[in-house]
DNA sequence: CAAGTAGTTCAAAAAAACTTGAACAAACTC
DNA sequence: GAGTTTGTTCAAGTTTTTTTGAACTACTTG
């Protein structure tokens, strides 16, 4: 009844090759985002599934922990990611991927980006009081240049995003 | 003659509050880039730094291991971050850091982005000669629709990356 | 050219990040 | 309402990444 066993030692076996295809182009893609490899895993399942798939789905096909699914689920909803699938007649929740390349970046910049540049721009407060007491006038100048210009940076960082945003949503 | 001892279990104990809070900014920086902690400790010391330092100077400081300052260093140069600073007399290589926005930018996409875009290129090509095996007609439109759509996020990313650049420098 | 200095390399150690799985809570079913 | 099923949590285990430091190369200098 069962489906041939699983050859120890790889996973993802359960796959077609397209499918592995795609989960490892994903994998790839959120590597460069600093994001774990689960996330990839299961959002590239998704993305190349004709019908939305649920928890279990995911584990059995991507050969996973449960743990591991449920947070990557979490973390992927989080970012706008995925969503649950409405109007299956079952009590367990099936999800599908959200494929719009600018709700994808909105939310990537939202969980990601932001929380940095906002305690990076508190940050640099810090750093300006600490400079302003600094006595040397020569030394003074030269940080108060420097921290002008990680101010600059931030607030083109800041101005960025939302263009990036925009030229990438459609 | 030497300075205060450190303090055991601290490092950059050498360091001003200045320095080690703009240390501090730069290595919360590069995590966010998917870096070592290495490199922003030693980019933002250069950053703050009135003259330009010795991987010598960096490995006093910083309480960091000759390899650790060395590997980060060439990093570091590879990124465009950095130059060897030019006429000290003497024997010894000085660093000082790159501070205009657009090259560091440019680096990174170069060395860290780039390659990323381009391999993904190469394995969609392959993804999509899988998915034309595909003989069920439903699901072949379905793959082909989610391949399109790959395609088409790859061509953006790779328009972004120079506007990016462009917007960001000066 | 011997002794010293600057810097690199890379195997091993340490640290950080991710995943697992067992215990748990909540919701459903009969 | 006892027993399932679905999904979450988090401490412990595993894997991956980063750092260390000792050995090495290549200069330099007296």
């Amino acid at each position: 009844m069962d489906l041939p066993s699983p050859q120890p030692g790889t996973r993802t076996v359960g796959l077609t090759s397209l499918q592995r295809q795609v989960v490892d182009f994903f994998v790839d893609g959120v590597r460069v985002l600093g994001l774990p490899r689960s996330l990839g895993e299961i959002y590239g399942l998704l993305f190349i599934s004709t019908a939305p798939l649920s928890l279990d789905d995911l584990v059995r096909d991507l050969g996973i922990s449960k743990g591991s699914a449920s947070q990557g689920l979490r973390t992927l909803r989080t970012l706008g990611a995925v969503r649950e699938a409405q109007g299956n007649g079952d009590r367990r929740t099936y999800y599908e991927p959200a494929v719009d390349l600018k709700k994808l970046v909105g939310g990537f910049i939202r969980e990601q980006v932001r929380p940095h540049l906002d305690s990076g721009k508190t940050k640099l407060q810090s750093i300006s009081e600490t400079a302003s007491l600094t006595t040397d006038p020569v030394d003074k100048e030269f940080f108060t240049d420097r921290i002008e210009r990680l101010e600059s940076w931030m607030k083109r960082g800041s101005q960025v995003l939302p263009m990036l945003q925009r030229i990438l949503g459609q």
